[in-house]
DNA sequence: CCGGAGACCTGATAGC
DNA sequence: TGCTATCAGGTCTCCG
C-alpha cells in the first residue's frame, strides 16, 4: 500500500523515538516476505539506542542502532508501523514489537508482504534488497537527461517502466498513474518512444506528484496511516487513480481503467498521448 | 537480458 | 443472509 510519500511520512512520524533505548523485542513467528530471525533481531536490538531512522531505496526504511547492526524494513502492501502505549491491546497481525520504557513500536501486516531484516552496519547497502535499485526521484541524480537516456533502453510500456524499482525507486501504482496524467503521457506508450519533450514533462510531473503527496502526508486511500495513526489527505487530490468512468478534470473525457502486467492503470485516453 | 505470468497472504467488497 | 469471486498502495521467481 505505501509508496514513497507514505513511507516518507511514516519515517517523519517516527523521529520521536530516535535516541530511545530498545528494552525488548517480540515476534509472532510468522514469515513475512522473508523469515524474521527472532534471535538475531533480539541480539541486534536489545539494549541499543535508535540513532537514526531514514527512508532509503524509495520504499525501504533503515533504522540505525547504537550497536553493530541496523534494521531494514519494508511495509509491503499492508504493513504499518504503529507507536503506542504498551497497555493498548495488540491488534491481529502484529508481527514484531520493539519495547521501550514508555511505549512500543509495532509492525502490523495482515498480508505479510512486508520485511523486517537485520544487517551489519557496513553491509546493508549491499543487501539483496538495496544493491540493485534505481535512482531516487527526489534526489540530485534524477535529471531530465538521465530519464531521457534510461527511457531509450526500455521497450516496456512507460507505466511498467515507472513501476520498475531497478530504474527509478519509490513510484507505485497510484503515483505512476498520477504522474503520467500530469505529464499528459499515455501509460501504454513504449518507454523508448517517448519524446524528449514528454520525458522532460514526465520528469517534472514525477517530482511534483511525489512532493505534493508528501506535503499532504500521503494518500489514505484505504487504510494507510502514519506511526501515530494520522491519515494523509492526498486522496482528495487524485486526478485519475480509482476514478474509472469519472470525467477527466482537464478535458472532460471519461477516465479509462486498463490492466497492465496484472495491475490496474487509470488514464485519460483523450489528453494523454 | 527482457517481459509476462504466477506466487506470496489476508480482508473488504461486489455480485449472485 | 451467505457464499464465491475479485481486487488491493509490492516484490520476487520462474519461464519462454
Amino acid at each position: 500500500m505505501p509508496e514513497l510519500p507514505e513511507v516518507e511520512t511514516v519515517v517523519r512520524s517516527l523521529q520521536p523515538i530516535v535516541g530511545r533505548t530498545i528494552e525488548g523485542v517480540e515476534t509472532s513467528g510468522l514469515k513475512l516476505r522473508s523469515p524474521v530471525d527472532a534471535d538475531l533481531l533480539g541480539r541486534a536490538c536489545v539494549g541499543t539506542q535508535i540513532e537514526r531512522i531514514a527512508r532509503i531505496g524509495g520504499k525501504y526504511i533503515v533504522a540505525e542502532l547504537s550497536g553493530t547492526e541496523c534494521l531494514l524494513l519494508h511495509l509491503g502492501m499492508s504493513g504499518r508501523l504503529k507507536w503506542t502505549a504498551p497497555s493498548e491491546p495488540r491488534p491481529p497481525h502484529t508481527h514484531v514489537v520493539w519495547r521501550f520504557s514508555d511505549g512500543e513500536l509495532r509492525f502490523i501486516d495482515p498480508r505479510r508482504f512486508g520485511l523486517v531484516k537485520v544487517y551489519r552496519n557496513n553491509e546493508f547497502l549491499h543487501s539483496p534488497e538495496l544493491f540493485n535499485l534505481g535512482v531516487e526521484p527526489l534526489g540530485k541524480f534524477f535529471s531530465p537527461e538521465f530519464l531521457i537516456e534510461e527511457l531509450g533502453y526500455s521497450s516496456m510500456s512507460i507505466k511498467q517502466f515507472l513501476l520498475d524499482q531497478h530504474r527509478i525507486v519509490g513510484l507505485g501504482n497510484i503515483y505512476a498513474s498520477e504522474a503520467l496524467f500530469a505529464a499528459r503521457v499515455s501509460p501504454r506508450r513504449r518507454a523508448d518512444r517517448i519524446t524528449r519533450a514528454q520525458a522532460r514533462a514526465l520528469h517534472d510531473a514525477i517530482r511534483l506528484v511525489l512532493e505534493q503527496a508528501i506535503a499532504r502526508r500521503g494518500t489514505s486511500f484505504r487504510d494507510y496511516v502514519d506511526a501515530n495513526g494520522a491519515s494523509g489527505n492526498n486522496q482528495e487530490f487524485l486526478q485519475v487513480y480509482d476514478r474509472a468512468g469519472r470525467l477527466c478534470p482537464r478535458c472532460g473525457a471519461p477516465i479509462r481503467q486498463i490492466v497492465q502486467a496484472a495491475r490496474s492503470t487509470f488514464y485519460c485516453p483523450r489528453c494523454q498521448r
